[in-house]
DNA sequence: TATGAAAACGATTAACT
DNA sequence: AGTTAATCGTTTTCATA
């Protein structure tokens, strides 16, 4: 990969849909060439999605939750369960197991505080090694996305 | 928004360059309806974007940090400032402001630890309300990603 | 107001230099 | 990597329900 690789990506994780010929001319490249380079890079697994990007609001997911969920390090045997569980559910949109005490975070959207509750809920019931969760309520977002700089030289 | 938007942002938001035509055959429409709902849809805002995701290993950002940000709230003054702060520096990913002590919780892409206190000093030398912060560091990511679930039916 | 079919347009892919 | 030609997808047009 490389700097020109980088500026094509910094332009394709703001807007997929650019047309290879624009970004050709912001990076000095005829656009058969940028789209071999998208193509190849599709392939490597340095591009891994082109996905649409949607309001949670206006799709009635109006509550982000960030949930810290502590879990008992004695049953190491339960957490594969658990990692299964967390992918299986799509109101839980990101997770990271992280340093601390047995922790996982959660990222959770919600049509309502009940709703909420209710995955809680299940995820307790679901999970035996879940000892205990703490929830904070997202006031607002700030930002978001998956957006990765990329260094433009080298 | 009705039954049929929702299933077509269901499958564009796994993959937005998939053909209206073959959106249309999952659907039950033609190229031209899918492709007159997607545009709308940009129009008003639910498809906030389609966007390249890429591997942030890939990109030369293996680490990954939860970090809760204290602010002091006696000083709303600033608050406005840290948050361009925040929008301006790219290694932050996402950003919420959550309930509990004027806390902000963010994802944080470094390269290596060294990147990453040299981000934690910036962040407190230019902001003067930034009363402490907590990092956790991700140990092993389960989950990313912007999916919103929709309710297929009504 | 929304659809499907078909034409026009534009972008991507493939072949060749 | 660039240029051209072929292919494919989107956009527009238009007739219809």
């Amino acid at each position: 990969m490389d700097k020109i690789d980088r500026r094509i990506l910094t332009i394709l994780q703001k807007d997929a849909r650019r047309a290879a010929e624009l970004i050709g001319a912001e990076v000095g490249l005829s656009a058969s060439a940028v789209q071999r380079r998208i193509v190849r890079m599709r392939e490597e697994g340095i591009i891994l999605a082109e996905v649409a990007v949607i309001d949670p609001k206006r799709a009635g997911k109006a509550l982000t939750m960030i949930v810290d969920v502590e879990v008992e390090r004695e049953r190491p045997e339960l957490l594969a369960s658990l990692k299964q569980w967390i992918a299986a559910e799509p109101c839980i949109q990101e997770a990271w197991y992280v340093t601390g005490a047995g922790d996982y975070v959660l990222i959770v959207l919600a049509r309502d505080v009940e709703d909420f509750e209710a995955l809680m809920q299940r995820l307790v019931a679901d999970n035996a090694n879940v000892r205990r969760f703490q929830t904070r309520v997202a006031l607002s977002t700030l930002k978001r996305g998956m957006w990765v700089p990329l260094d433009p030289s080298s």
